[in-house]
DNA sequence: GATCATAGTCGTCTGCCTGACGATAAACAC
DNA sequence: GTGTTTATCGTCAGGCAGACGACTATGATC
């Protein structure tokens, strides 16, 4: 059969955002106000179109820079600077996920240090960190009382596999650095897994375990006391990108 | 910014299919000839555009029947039956992957018993089963003594990302017992192993270890001797999914 | 300054799991 | 029967994780 341009449906492609971050102890995601139909007013993960010249984990990069201002990362290098992980997610292509046309999502997950403020074209009111669980529930209330609609398009689902992919990779990776800035402690590191774990975990095996795996950690030589009690050993991320045995999840 | 149609490039939207069985105690992947340019007469994963109307796992199921017959299975369900397991996989969109247009390809792993033989179109001569390291080492002949061409597209990289989610995927999850018939001993589960990973494995501490994880494996009561030796206990996948703790695939 | 609260770090102990490997069992080929 | 093949059970030592005690070093409070 020979080459018919007629003979395929054309498709919009766009890229979806999962951004996630540790924020006061809890695991939260960057969400848009959507200014537009549909969905109009409700929030959403950031995103845009693909352009006609540009690769996909291009596009996602440029999307994240346009709404964070975080640098993307190549993901062969550890994370070692202020440059965000990221990854391909998942794709979205029911044909009735967005009203208007047919559109395909091809979803990033990006994890992120604590980040002082979103900005969505420079508009604060129209992007904000929200803890995934309040952008998960449906028909509840937000921390202000208000009350919270669910997201827009399938991005409830979306945002549930990154957060999902999240947990399970900082399992069996040194991924768990990327939401931490360059130079962290142990205790820092812990409050991270137990945010996106949802789980209390014990300082003192958890300290055992970190240091004792090589190449996830590389002390810096310097302390810091930022959290209180007893100063605390400094470390950035070792070259260890896969970590065997893994870090264990406790049980639910 | 209203919608405006013309504020987007059209895509062309694929799926592509990495359908992996284990045959002779080697991981083999279906590949199909291209009748048609480009890379006419070069082999590459079966595919094909998605429709006006089809979501993304409807197309890659329609595929996989078209190419093999083989009925795809609800991910959510353990595999019972002889439909193979599929799932998406990545989704490749570079802006030069097909020379004649734009074209974004979601790919997807499908998991298969071994089969009689494959067919393209009714043709066996285009499609067959090849082992995995034929397929993706470069310039290389095959074990007819063909000198063997590169896959077209970018489709090495794809089934490289497909080999590779395959056999992490094994490890932690019930999946290798997709590609086993729905009775099964203990030593073919085994060989599953020992091909996708390419490595051998003890038959003492296999059996104990998959005898003895929680909801694997479910004794039919029968017992076979087709693999020559001692009679085996036959055993079909049990509601297992994730094992916990997980196979280890040995070092390297 | 003494005391307390907080967080970090080092050890110990026990149980479980794994890898290595011996031994036995049940079929088939000759 | 003997040998070969595959299946299955057992044993043992080492490693790792969970539970948890003990000590250290800071800031806060009295």
């Amino acid at each position: 059969m020979p080459y018919d341009p007629s003979a395929f449906p054309p498709f919009a492609v766009t890229v979806d955002l999962v951004v996630l971050t540790v924020r006061r102890h809890a695991l939260c995601a960057l969400a848009v106000r959507r200014g537009e139909p549909p969905f109009q007013g409700r929030w959403a993960l950031p995103g845009g179109f693909v352009r006609a010249d540009e690769d996909l984990s291009q596009a996602a990069a440029r999307e994240l820079a346009e709404e964070t201002g975080l640098r993307a990362h190549d993901p062969s290098v550890p994370v070692q600077d202020n440059g965000a992980h990221l990854e391909q997610l998942a794709t979205y292509g029911d044909p009735k996920r967005d009203p208007r046309m047919r559109v395909v999502s091809v979803a990033h997950l990006a994890l992120a240090p604590d980040l002082p403020a979103p900005r969505a074209g420079g508009d604060a009111s129209n992007a904000r960190w929200a803890p995934v669980e309040e952008l998960l529930e449906q028909g509840g209330y937000g921390r202000d009382g208000e009350p919270v609609a669910p997201l827009a398009f399938d991005h409830a689902q979306v945002l549930a596999d990154g957060v999902e992919r999240a947990r399970s990779k900082i399992e069996y990776s040194s991924l768990a650095t990327a939401f931490c800035p360059p130079e962290f402690t142990v205790g820092e590191l812990r409050r991270v897994y137990e945010a996106v774990w949802g789980v209390a975990l014990d300082p003192r095996n958890f300290h055992r375990k970190v240091t004792g795996t090589p190449g996830f950690l590389v002390p810096t030589g310097g302390t810091t006391t930022r959290q209180g009690g007893r100063p605390a050993q400094l470390f950035r991320a070792g070259g260890a990108t896969l970590l065997n045995p893994p870090m264990l999840r406790p049980e639910v």
